[in-house]
DNA sequence: GTAGGGTTAG
């Protein structure tokens, strides 16, 4: 890992506009002109009741552009636009495709397919409209062998020469992963492709993995819109690779490109996971500065990106300044409430959600049960958890019992969590028997904690962070020996260790430090700036722990190497740069060890700072000599 | 009337 990667975070430095993608083009109906292009339900009864009053329910045109609005409205229950379909007197094949559109979109998609075979039978016409609604549904519902068949009526039908039937059988393939396929339909007849051809290539190689195909496709595609470049960046940031993904969304603000939804989303979401507030507030300054509304999708980035760059107030303004807001918007600000440690908070807002009539999901309750562990509310955790199955029929995955088990292990309830991982319907995964093993290593329940940390370690080998877990427990027991054997055993077994960093930005620029780290270019101040902080907090009274160290050397070396743990670096290079009265916030990816968790709330009695730290999954706000976490993670 | 891209999770 290279340190001091330096990247320079102006994602709008040239005149580059914002644009919204205009949705579909709305439908054409003199009594329907009036009609917003994506109307909301409401509007559209508006719009029914209008052609109540004018006597046009009879007029099969009419209600079949009624209809035509219903597709573009992303609230109207299926019901209802199956009763408008009802009503139409004969319906032609363009009333059919509407409502083809309307059930693509909807929960449902499976139903068009449905619905086509009907109409098939009851002899509505197919023409080349049909398929792009229908081939959509089957990308919606990716089951290969219905889109197939999909694709045998094109042929049979003679509709394969249509641009728009092709590009959506591309788009098809691609959504099932079926490259191959999608290769067979995009080489078929190079001249009847576009760049929207292109784009659902370039998705689908994104989608399975292959960023050095797409990449490859988007040099040289012949012809390159918004769409193209929010896709590429897109690959690169769900593939992991967020860097690439937001020096690619700068290239496209230089070029002059219009900056779309999309790419705007994505490049909020990469700032998140890096923690990069610095970038996060420019994108959102740009936002605000080019009047780009702030719709659910940007909302939504948005309080992620503030709650996970550390800023929960931010995060919090975004949210209540959001004109509407979703279950998505909820969910993010609920679990970040929760990750800050603001359990209160975030049980309160779920409240509110309540009142509001919403309906909670899975993800809000992963939030919900994560904020009563943060607070210590163990009755109500409970409560939650049995309301969650029994009242809202949601099935609890990992990461609910990850919550509950992390509860009940942070209240001395060992034995109660050991039992809920025992009579669970699915295997527990790893995570959970290290959040357990976390609990008997707090609570001083050696004996167990052994035992669990070599289930770890058994049952995934190749995971050098339970060796660490076992050996760490071991030294907890005062089991030299079998400290060394674990650490032995991990070398020899050649696990892939996961290398630590830290991360902290500093005037538009990004520094990264691993432990040990000398390649920062200001590396001999920040060690001189280390030993100095050192220094200070040996007059005050701190001790090194170096129990946590286990390398198998001597004391005085184990003192060094903890004493160059990547977060310290981070914390000196913050302490040069920082104003003093702002605080240094630190992004880490795995978690903090308890040494360092230790220093830093030293530092910050000492030195009067404050220091945010992002660890592998939970926010510490030290402050005065003391940590939000309470000193459990 | 048509096709392509996106947000929340221990």
């Amino acid at each position: 890992m290279r340190s001091g990667l330096s990247c320079r975070c102006s994602p709008f430095s040239s005149n580059a506009r914002l644009s919204l993608r205009r949705s579909s083009t709305a439908p054409h109906h003199p009594i329907l002109s009036l009609v917003p292009t994506s109307p909301s339900f409401p509007q559209l009864l508006q719009a029914h009741a209008q052609l109540v009053v004018r006597g046009l329910t009879a007029s099969r045109a009419a209600m079949a552009h009624l209809l035509a609005h219903c597709a573009l409205c992303t609230s109207a229950p299926p019901h209802y636009f199956h009763a408008i379909y009802a009503r139409i007197d004969r319906p032609n094949v363009f009333a059919a495709n509407n409502l083809l559109r309307c059930l693509a979109r909807s929960a449902a998609p499976s139903d068009s397919l449905l619905f086509y075979s009907r109409s098939r039978r009851a002899g509505v016409l197919t023409n080349n409209y049909t398929f792009p609604f229908l081939l959509q549904a089957c990308s919606r519902t990716p089951v290969v062998a219905e889109g197939a068949q999909v694709h045998a009526h094109v042929v049979k039908l003679g509709f394969d020469g249509d641009l728009y039937v092709r590009n959506a059988l591309i788009h098809f393939y691609s959504s099932c992963c079926e490259m191959d396929e999608s290769e067979r339909v995009f080489n078929e007849f190079p001249e009847r492709r576009d760049v929207v051809s292109w784009n659902a290539m370039l998705a689908g190689y994104a989608r399975t993995g292959r960023i050095d195909v797409a990449e490859e496709l988007f040099e040289g595609m012949p012809e390159r819109d918004a769409i193209s470049w929010s896709t590429m960046i897109m690959g690169y940031v769900q593939g992991g690779i967020l860097e690439k993904g937001l020096k690619l969304f700068r290239e496209m603000v230089d070029k002059g490109e219009m900056v779309n939804e999309a790419a705007l989303v994505t490049v909020l979401s990469a700032s998140a996971q890096l923690g990069l507030l610095e970038n996060g507030q420019f994108i959102h300054s740009n936002i605000k500065a080019r009047n780009f509304p702030i719709t659910l999708a940007v909302g939504t980035a948005l309080v992620d990106m503030y709650a996970k760059c550390g800023s929960i107030k931010l995060s919090k303004q975004v949210f209540d300044g959001m004109p509407q807001r979703d279950v998505f918007a909820w969910n993010a600000m609920v679990c970040g409430l929760a990750t800050h440690g603001m359990g209160k908070e975030a049980l309160e807002l779920f409240q509110r959600f309540l009142n509001e009539g919403l309906r909670p999901t899975s993800v809000t309750f992963v939030g919900v049960l994560n904020a009563c562990s943060r607070a210590g509310l163990v009755a109500e955790g409970r409560q939650y958890f049995k309301s969650m199955i029994e009242d809202y029929g949601i099935e609890p995955e990992m990461e609910h019992y990850g919550c509950i088990v992390d509860l009940l292990g942070r209240a001395g309830l060992v034995s109660e969590a050991l039992e809920l991982i025992e009579g669970m319907s699915v295997s527990p995964d790893p995570v959970l028997w290290g959040t357990l093993l976390g609990a008997c290593k707090i609570h001083g329940l050696l004996d167990l904690g052994i035992t669990i940390g070599n289930k770890l370690v058994e049952l995934d080998p190749s995971h050098d962070g339970h060796y660490v877990l076992l050996a760490g427990i071991y030294a907890k027991a005062r089991k030299w020996e079998d400290v060394i054997r674990v650490r032995r055993l991990m070398s020899n077994r050649g696990t892939n260790k996961v290398a630590g960093w830290s991360l902290i930005e500093a005037h538009g620029s990004v520094h990264k430090f691993v432990a040990g780290d000398r390649e920062h270019k200001d590396s001999s101040e920040v060690y001189m700036t280390l030993e100095m902080i050192g220094r200070r907090l040996g007059e005050a009274g701190y001790m090194p722990d170096v129990s946590s160290v286990l390398h198998d050397i001597g004391d005085e070396e184990k003192v060094h190497a903890i004493t160059e743990h990547s977060e310290r670096l981070a914390i000196a290079f913050g302490m040069m740069v920082v104003d003093a009265d702002l605080p240094i916030r630190i992004v880490k990816n795995l978690r903090v060890c308890g040494d360092c968790h230790e220093f830093s709330k030293m530092v910050t009695k000492v030195f009067g700072r404050e220091i945010v730290m992002r660890d592998g999954s939970r926010f510490h706000h030290f402050k005065e000599g003391n940590c939000s976490c309470l000193d459990y993670w």
